[in-house]
DNA sequence: GTCAAAATTATTGTATACAATCTTATTTTT
DNA sequence: AAAAATAAGATTGTATACAATAATTTTGAC
């Protein structure tokens, strides 16, 4: 199915958005959104509508709708949730994932084995997204799943920073490996335990997040 | 704030999806919707991209956009979501829930109390929604306490039927109690089993939500 | 009578015109 | 000179016209 030519421009827009192109708070000019697109307002109005419901914009009725970049402490909620929703998808992967989806499992957590052994941070970065999807997507729980991969991508550009940090890649594989004897164990409150504790922002993650933030901005 | 009209359009358009006016797979016909708001088809169309983002409708471009209720995987797929995420609130809250809304959330539960005595299904329904809402409060994390919110209210209809079986009210009120002591002992492991397990729909509880998922298709 | 092609109708998608409102600049008043 | 009032410009909100496509009906061939 091809994509509307509303939907295009939005998904355009997010991603602009989290590229960081837009400052906080800045005006989305619907004229010079309608010249970069080469369409009239109209579509353009309809994209940002998305935007707004979305949460990355919001809209003040006459005056036009502005980009919402997540703050410090938005940005700690946001990765608090990420925490519980990973957390909830490791325990119904625990309880439910088939033969196949756990082989993909633990593939993906080898390509990020090797992206360590090679140094590689674009590469870990990559595999690790994975990893963390085909958990996800062992949950059973489409609805669920959804919601854990929309979150992702919305963080996504604030995870990659990290990985930059002397030491992150290794500790984190070594809690793939854990967090995958789990699951296979079939022992939910532990995969979920260790899930959060994988994906929650404390300590000296919490330094390298706001150090990330910084960057960002400049 | 005044709201603008396209988000007046979208939120009445969700009341009515919500509340089964319009059938699963139904076409949004914008000249009618235009119709009925008195308005043209352009505000109509800004409040369907609404819809569409928000999960509600499914836009097939050239054939218009589209109702989507949930089915009864789906439904049991966000029922296991908002566990998770009142579990998730609950393990916040008994951490670091303010003396205030505490005292809330025992004067909420107090209501429910009243409700069941006087065997009040509508303001139990009432009350309960409020307990619930001062956990999501009490995590402390506005950002996850918007995700409790807006599942809540996509699900409010199917949790209002189930009210009706015997003995249920009852069964719900003694559960709040256990909640609210794990909470005041700061057991946020209680507190999320025991609010996972009192959202969960399992067993008997399944039954009562399909039986109320034909009720409301009729 | 049935199927296929063509024509008609209906509906979505987009551009544009205009109205309503807000912002900014200018002028006027004190 | 500062503040208020006014005017000009810019921007959003809405209606409408038209184009593009899909759905439906009609027509015609076999």
């Amino acid at each position: 199915m091809e994509p509307s030519r509303t939907e295009q421009i939005s998904d355009t827009l997010e991603q602009l958005i989290f590229k960081g192109e837009y400052e906080n708070g800045q005006r989305l000019d619907e004229i010079k959104l309608a010249e970069l697109f080469n369409v009239s307002r109209t579509p353009i109005r309809e994209a940002l509508q998305r935007l707004v419901k979305s949460g990355l914009a919001e809209q003040i009725p006459r005056r036009g709708v502005f980009v919402r970049q997540p703050g410090p402490i938005e940005l700690l909620e946001m990765f608090e949730t990420m925490a519980e929703l990973e957390a909830a998808c490791g325990r119904y992967a625990a309880a439910r994932i088939s033969d196949d989806a756990l082989k993909r499992l633990i593939q993906a957590n080898n390509s990020c084995r090797k992206a360590v052994d090679r140094a590689d941070i674009d590469d870990y970065y990559l595999e690790n997204e994975i990893f963390h999807q085909e958990i996800y997507l062992g949950s059973t729980n489409t609805f669920l799943q959804n919601k854990a991969l929309s979150l992702q991508k919305r963080l996504k550009p604030y995870r990659r920073v990290q990985l930059h940090f002397r030491g992150r890649m290794a500790q984190s594989l070594g809690e793939h490996e854990a967090i995958i004897e789990a699951i296979k164990t079939g022992d939910g409150e532990l995969a979920a335990t260790l899930l959060r504790g994988h994906v929650t922002v404390q300590g000296e993650k919490f330094h390298q997040l706001m150090a990330g933030l910084k960057q960002k901005a400049s």
